[in-house]
DNA sequence: CCGAGGATTATCT
DNA sequence: GATAATCCTCGGA
């Protein structure tokens, strides 16, 4: 097992959106329990001046973390019900980070579908919200350090297979409604083609 | 199968 | 006060 080093998170974040495809989120509930998920889909968010990010406006409470070292995450809560997960990219002073919008699960997968419960397997993890629900990821790891031995860290990325070139696909970033072009239409989500655990756009 | 509308609150204007 | 990097349920075809 090979944990991302923070040097793969501190460089252009489309790179990183990229070669995180392929990758293991692995996290690890305060009862000892892994959950491990293979990434699929992921989103770019680029610095200052990309409308869709939530760094526009620059420093404030919420996006002082994106503005740190990179390998941390930045867990955020929407639609007030819903949590995200980010991974912090390029080097300290630039914000920009990673949104993991679907994984396909590997192991633990009781939990997960514990977590999921009701739920068809395929709607287990492939969407940013429901990968976080079935992963028990909130709140309370935002601002964590991605980069640690996984097992003793709550989240952890490790290298993967690679995915080849072939094999993955990009798009618009989802959920822009009201984001002023051309930011809206920008190629910055990636996913893995044919993977199930995709998450559909809307 | 598909589209419309509601849920529910932190964050920023 | 409006909006949101979403998800779920429900009604109709």
């Amino acid at each position: 097992m090979i944990v991302l080093p923070r040097a793969f998170y501190a460089r252009p974040t489309l790179t990183v959106a990229r070669e995180l495809l392929g990758c293991l989120l692995v996290r690890t509930l305060p009862d000892g329990q892994r959950l491990t998920g293979r990434i699929v889909e992921t989103e770019a968010y680029i610095g200052q001046e990309d409308l869709a990010c939530h760094a526009r406006a620059g420093r404030t409470p919420r996006t002082e973390i994106m503005f740190g070292p990179p390998g941390h995450a930045y867990v955020y809560f929407t639609y007030g019900m819903h949590w995200l997960l980010n991974a912090i990219t390029e080097p300290e002073g630039q914000p920009a980070a990673v949104l993991i919008r679907a994984v396909e699960p590997l192991e633990g997968l009781d939990r997960i579908a514990a977590h999921r419960a009701g739920r068809q397997r395929r709607e287990w993890t492939s969407g940013p919200a429901r990968l976080t629900r079935a992963f028990g990821i909130d709140g309370a790891l935002n601002g964590c350090d991605l980069v640690g031995p996984p097992g003793r860290a709550a989240l952890s990325l490790i290298a993967g297979p690679p995915v080849p070139d072939a094999d993955v696909r990009t798009g618009p970033r989802v959920g822009l409604g009201s984001t002023p072009e051309p930011w809206r239409s920008l190629a910055w989500r990636l996913w893995v083609a044919d993977s199930p655990d995709v998450s559909k756009a809307r």
